[in-house]
DNA sequence: TTACAAATGCAACTTAGTTGCATTTGTGAA
DNA sequence: TTCACAAATGCAACTAAGTTGCATTTGTAA
């Protein structure tokens, strides 16, 4: 059931069915926190090529399968999803022990006022504390 | 005046007056805006190490003369003044046609709620637009 | 004015990510 | 089924940001 998910969910994005593909897919389905490049080589049984992953994230991201998350640490991650968009409340929240990331939805809407001239398309925000784990 | 002003500030924070420190000093005073360490380097009139300037960055951003600000543009950028902290309103906006950085003062608390169990300690946001100048 | 710690400059290194190119693989049509 | 072609992969070489070790220079306080 879930192969055939990935299978569908490639195919509906256009986006040809390989084995690094599918490998990738599952491994961010079952996951609700964040993964760099190293999280997910280590996590493949069979290690992939440096460029091809970083493709791959790349293609997936592009597809709105996955979306990048910058936490501020100097190195990329990934989740499952759309990207955070205008409207889209989606904030992330880094644990500042043992350094997760996790999407956190359904936040209020922010209402930031920004000096005049200034227009305001999109926030992002981090929010950095423990997480329920730690 | 104004050389006066950054001795001063070195001498307080404890940092020796150097040739470098000062010109970086008066270059961060002058500017409303961030800077990487590219634009830094580009700014002086006499090119000066790398190692020399990131050390100095990160001088300054222990003695609370400049903060890091990380725009996610895959360089950091530093701006005059302490960074944002708890209780400390500050956010940053990131033109997305000019790239500039500004600092946002001012701006009212937020108010986020998170999951059962996820403690906040600090909220960083990134608000991303088309500035004034622009 | 000198002594010492701290700052500088240089070179070599690290880490994340990218690019060009030859080879392989998936898919759709014959 | 197999063929054909675009797209995906793997490899190697590269880039860019930032760091580190170490020898030399400089600022400061005695």
């Amino acid at each position: 059931m879930r192969t055939e998910h990935c299978e569908r969910l490639l195919e509906q994005k256009g986006l040809k069915k390989t084995k690094v593909r599918m490998a990738l897919l599952q491994h961010f389905m079952n996951l609700d926190y964040a993964q760099s490049y190293n999280d997910v080589q280590g996590a493949l049984v069979k290690e992939v090529d440096k460029s091809t992953l970083y493709r791959n994230l790349t293609s997936f991201e592009r597809a709105g399968i996955i979306h990048r998350i910058d936490d501020h640490s100097g190195v990329a991650k990934y989740a499952f999803g759309e990207a955070p968009m205008q409207g889209n409340d989606h904030a992330h929240f880094v644990c500042e022990r043992c350094e997760t990331v996790y999407c956190i939805e359904g936040l209020t809407p922010l209402q930031l006022e920004v000096p005049e001239g200034f227009k305001t398309n999109q926030v992002q925000t981090i929010i950095r504390g423990i997480c329920a784990d730690c």
